[in-house]
DNA sequence: TTGAAAGCGATACCAA
DNA sequence: TTGGTATCGCTTTCAA
């Protein structure tokens, strides 16, 4: 079904295009006798703006690219609701895009993004990239850009982070001052910096603390950290857990019900983004990573470097901001 | 930036910007040497074409709105990851749009997505949605829409639900045949179409066997789950729990543990779309509604629904498929 | 084998 | 206050 367009309004009603535009959006140079007639039959007809037309002659497409290492279930929905939250409001959509882990995929989403001209991109790294050189490309074609979350040591354009160091430091905190002295400390992908940054800091916060043992695992899958808790365990002197996210807390969770150890003096203090701690046990503690927050202030920045858009490299372009 | 177009490149070569259009994409007219000298300047002038201008042309956007009454961490992420699968492949895009439970919200989500010419609509409707009245103009102007999950009774699309009859009937098995005699269950939101479904049978099958007592709760949300478990907990006799869904199980888990009345012999049985309970309690059995299932069905209908388009209206159109 | 030109639907400048 | 017209970047028919 055709759709009835701005000329077809012309045309019923014998008068220039360029006249039902400035009446539809109450030109203040148009009479208000046009204006009541052209909306009247504007209505009538069931005419609806094209704004793929209007973007496409405006030179803007209102989509942001959204490019995420993958879909999980702990991050993501709380960022997509913070990046909805400002977006929509500013007649914005955006195009979510998971590169599964691939730094190939990934290359081929920031493609699909330039190729449909998107307004702005906001991207999460994956564990395989290690440089920025395939986004310089973006700096390039200026297209504003904002990395979150999922970074790398070098960087062209803004990003923002969670404050790893700080967020580690409290949760040692927690167990010192809970008294524990035989601590196991769990950690993800040893190759990643998001782990390094935790592992630093919290190992550093412990060793302050001279009669306080500490244990380090690496397991990247909740399902071994279970496998690797099985034989832990056993050793029963351990009265301190750090997990360092939620996928490394549920596979402790798991193991500690599963053999009656939660609800037992055993502190368990882990980083978390927030969703899931309230259904598992209530003594547990967090240290908040909020995805919400995170997404609000990424699309935020993001709408602020369209708007404001800058040429060459400034300081500004490559702050890191903690939340 | 100004980016390479066609008639940059046209001008460069000093042809026609029809020549360049067609040897950038192999048209058997167009000489090698001239295709030859097109892509290479296509190449050295890094020329992208442009698919926001493509798309206008071509009148199809590549673009599909997505609208879901919110953003869960149990079912989303899933969904998301099977449209996309989906999508992806065939140079698809969607927005994901979020009505917050509201009605209204999802009303402006539809104009949205019409309003950006979008060419094609996947909804789960929000719980105050009561009929699809709204969705008759999205009839009227021939975009094809599935709706998926939640649904209400009159169809004037296509819908794709998860077999509530057949999932709650199975959990009642469970329960039954583990011996239980005292069984608890949990449901949602009492309004909700997908609760009502799932209590009758659940109940009706329960029924078939006189010697078992079946007392039923009602919480539209986790902490509610886990306030009233706090009180009927006490009730010790209870051997077997049904939760009909992900959110209901985390209260059940929740109130579980914390009397660790886990690993007792007490049964859990629970629908659940599946990425969370191998987290839980391993004793736990779940009947699983697959939300990436539902996902790569409702968008290859979708897509089947583009590539043929149905004028007026068929029984095909209207089918519930049940997954 | 190539080019000219119309057109997708809207906007905005320049005239009148 | 209104109309004419060029234009956004590309595709596609019709002619040459």
């Amino acid at each position: 079904m055709r759709r009835t367009t701005l000329k077809d309004l012309a045309e019923m009603l014998q008068i220039s295009t360029s006249t039902v535009s400035r009446a539809l959006k109450d030109h203040p140079d148009i009479s208000n006798a046009v204006k009541m007639k052209v909306k009247e039959a504007a209505e009538t007809f069931n005419y609806v703006p094209n704004d793929f037309a209007v973007n496409f002659r405006k030179k803007s497409s209102k989509v942001i690219g959204l490019i995420v290492p993958e879909i999980t279930m702990f991050f993501i929905p709380s960022i997509i609701n913070g990046i909805s939250s400002v977006l929509n409001k500013e007649g914005y959509h955006f195009f979510i895009l998971s590169s599964n882990d691939s730094f190939e995929t990934e290359k081929e989403h920031l493609e699909t993004c330039i190729n449909s001209r998107v307004d702005g991109i906001l991207i999460s790294l994956t564990n395989e990239t290690k440089d920025s050189e395939h986004l310089k490309k973006l700096k390039e074609m200026e297209i504003p850009t904002i990395i979150f979350d999922k970074t790398v040591s070098q960087n062209i354009f803004q990003s923002i982070v969670f404050d790893n160091v700080k967020n580690a430091e409290l949760c040692a905190d927690k167990l010192i001052n809970h008294g524990c002295k035989n601590i196991l400390a769990i950690f993800g992908d040893e190759n990643l910096e998001i782990t390094q940054s935790r592992l630093v800091s919290f190992e550093n916060r412990i060793k302050q603390f001279p009669g306080v043992t500490l244990n380090i695992i690496y397991c990247n899958s909740t399902d071994f950290v279970k496998e690797k808790l099985d034989i832990i365990l056993n050793d029963d002197s351990i009265d301190g857990f750090f997990a360092m996210s939620d996928e490394t807390l549920m596979g402790l969770h798991s193991s500690l019900i599963k053999r009656s150890l939660n609800n037992t003096n055993k502190k368990v203090v882990s980083i978390s983004e927030g969703t899931l701690p309230k259904y598992l046990d209530e003594t547990y503690e967090y240290q908040i990573n909020d995805g919400y927050e995170m997404g609000t202030f990424a699309a935020t920045q993001l709408l602020n470097s369209i708007k404001n858009p800058v040429s060459g490299t400034y300081e500004a372009e490559t702050t890191v901001h903690h939340l």
